[in-house]
This record gives C-alpha cells, sequence and structure tokens, in this order.
DNA sequence: CTCATTTTGGACCGATCAATACAAAAAGGC
DNA sequence: GCCTTTTTGTATTGATCGGTCCAAAATGAG
C-alpha cells in the first residue's frame, strides 16, 4: 500500500551525519541536508519531522556506533585493563589521523555538540549525557579490572580515573582539531596513560 | 571633530563576547548583538566592520586576558614547577566552579570555537592558533623548570608534557560543559598531574 | 554662526532560513 | 482497471538573516 520509498533511511542519517559534522548544527541549513542526503524537501521532512530530528537521529547513530566500537576494545579479553585503555587510545589517534589524512574535519562529533547546540536544547542534552553515563561507567568497570590484575593503581577512585580517561579523550579530539598531529596526540596518550599507572 | 561616542569600544566588545560564548558564532544574531551591547545597528558597523570582524575582536580580547592570567600564575616564583602547573590547574576548576555558580554557561571560548568556526575561517584559526602556541611554548618552559627541580618526569620531551597539559585542560573544559561538578574536575586535574611527577 | 566631520537612529535591502502546501507519481488491494 | 495510500517534486510561505543607506544629531575648527 502506498509508494514506497527511494532511500535507505540509514544512508540518509549517515549523509546528514556528515553534514552535521563538518558545518555543525547552526551552519548546515536544510537545503545542505538536501544537497547532501539527494532527498527533496518534502521527503526529508515526510520522514523526519524537523531539521532538529534529524539531527538527533544523526546524534544517536554517532554515540551508538562510536560507544559500541570503544567498548569492544574494552572488553578485548587476553590483555591488563591498561592495556586495553591504551588500546582505546590508540583507536582515538587512528580515528583522528585517518580523519586527517582523507581531509575530513577533525574532532569528534559528541565534543563539537557538547560544545554548541547541547547547552540550548534539553533533548540533544540528554542524548550526550546518556552516552556519557554509558562510556563512564564502561571505563569504570575496566579500570576496576586494572586495580585487581595490578596494572591500574588502587589508590584512586575508579569512578574518577573514568572521568580522567574521558577527558583525555575529549582533550585528544580538541588537541587533534587545532592542528596536533598523530605523533603528538600519540605523546599526550602515553602520557596520559602514565597517571593510571601504580 | 565631528560628533563624539556615546560607546566604550572595550565594553561593547565584553558583551559582544558574553553573546557569542553563550551562543556561540552562527547561533548569535546581528539583532542579539545589538541588544547586548546596546548599541544601534549602524554604529556597530561603523566601528566593527561585520558580524565576523567584532568575532575576531571578541575572541582576541578573550585570549589575551585568559593566556596573561595563566602565564602569570606559571610565573609565579617560590614553588616547584609541578607546584605552578596545579595552581594553573585549580585556576581553570576555579574558573568552571565560577560559571556554574553564576549560572553562566560552562566551557571555553576558545574550545568552543576550535570546535565550530575555526575550521572554516582561516583567519580565525590563525588567532585561535597564535594563542595555542604562545601557551604551549610557556608551558614547555615551565616544564624544562621542572625537569631542572626535579618536580616533573626527566625522561618525556617537555614539549610533548605541553601538550599534554593543554590537552587536560582542553578535556576539562569539555568535562566542565558537560555537567562535571567542581569535585570531578579536581578529580581529574589531580590524576591528570600525576603523569608529570618522576 | 557656519561648515566639515563623525556618530546615531531606523528604515530598508536582497538573500536565505526552516517549514508547509499541494498536486503528480507510484505502488498494493480489490 | 480503479481506489486508497504513501512518497516525491516543486512552488511558496512568513520570518529572519547580515549588511547598507541616509537623514538627523552632535561635536570641533574656522
Amino acid at each position: 500500500m502506498g509508494r514506497p520509498r527511494q532511500f535507505d533511511e540509514e544512508r540518509v542519517v549517515r549523509a546528514a551525519y556528515g553534514e552535521f559534522w563538518n558545518k555543525g548544527f547552526d551552519g548546515t541549513s536544510t537545503a545542505d541536508l538536501c544537497r547532501a542526503t539527494g532527498l527533496p524537501r518534502s521527503s526529508l521532512y515526510n520522514t523526519f519531522h524537523s531539521k532538529e530530528h534529524l539531527f538527533r537521529r544523526a546524534l544517536a547513530h554517532y554515540v551508538t556506533t562510536m560507544t559500541a566500537r570503544q567498548s569492544a576494545v574494552l572488553d578485548t579479553p587476553g590483555t591488563t585493563a591498561l592495556e586495553r585503555v591504551r588500546a582505546l587510545l590508540a583507536v582515538i589517534v587512528e580515528d583522528e589521523a585517518a580523519n586527517q589524512a582523507n581531509g575530513r574535519g577533525a574532532g569528534c562529533f559528541t565534543v563539537n555538540t557538547i560544545t554548541t547546540v547541547a547547552s540550548r536544547n534539553p533533548d540533544i542534552a540528554q542524548l550526550v549525557d546518556a552516552d556519557l553515563r554509558r562510556r563512564l561507567s564502561g571505563l569504570r568497570l575496566t579500570l576496576m579490572d586494572g586495580q585487581l590484575d595490578g596494572s591500574v593503581a588502587a589508590d584512586r577512585d575508579p569512578g574518577e580515573l573514568a572521568w580522567y580517561v574521558t577527558s583525555l579523550i575529549y582533550g585528544m579530539r580538541v588537541a587533534a582539531q587545532s592542528g596536533a598531529g598523530r605523533r603528538t596526540l600519540e605523546g599526550i596518550a602515553s602520557t596520559g596513560v602514565a597517571a593510571l599507572t601504580p
């Protein structure tokens, strides 16, 4: 019943994400979104109710895939917890280096959202916050593991250490966006991990 | 000769800075700027050539005062270099706590600029970059001092450590904007400093 | 006082904004 | 082959955008 859609919804969300990532929420016009997704205006508004709803979908897509990837690294068995945190930071470095190599904009969609729209939009802030809690709790578990296997300093609150690692990643993301190259990011990660060792 | 101005240019720049800080470059309209500064449109455009020029003035004002304050802390004599870095991070914590207490938006104007307009505006990017280099070189000198007085690990490149501290501050700024309170920020700073000790 | 010069107050500009309206097009159900 | 339902394409909406124009106001110079 009814005319079938001529596009894949997920593909459209990804295209919209790329546009929002490059230009930000305010800097992206609905005309930009039409061009990037290849959809006419009415199809966009028929499927997603507004520019903001589409942004939320794009953000949700990003945090889901990104946090899943990070969780996978943290949950990889076979090494110490500290090594897994090190591997997580290496993934961040790899991401940013790939972005710079491919000419795409650097930085993290979540960080950019935090510093712009999140402060003025409760719904978007809630999405970001839920993702933050998820990442914090995953990190906390890994760091508690590290305190048990002896690879992480035991005299600090694991929740505090989780916030530290999160903050370190945020900082690396901003550093990448302000021109830090692969070597520099590796140095930051290497130095940053030193704060976790006993 | 000619009618005298009825406003203080510095005060206008500060008012514009507050507006840009709250809403970002794209989110701030020229009408917003008129309201916040109390100036009519023509006076704004007569004094500053465009919205972008006014933003540059606001950004320059912010980085100048902020970097001067941080340099003052780093150059305070009488303690070890590590203690001075610790004091610098305490200033950051104090800033963010004060912002949250006064109900103002959290975060750092420079970070917000990096994650938004800097990637698409070379002139603004250059302002941010010049400030970054200034802060990095100041930090590097302090950290070299620390390697001499024994308070900072001597087996790491001071330039790398300077990038690490910068990144740590960036991270704290984003963390503050994503809801981290004073206690949490103090924990991040405390943990982060541990990476610098011998 | 008069004139040259600058600022001030708003009206005004074309462009662009997010969003809507609506009819043609394309499918399944019968 | 029609009828219902949904999507698609495009025209258009009122609002707002950054920026300009111009005459009134306000000063110092002569």
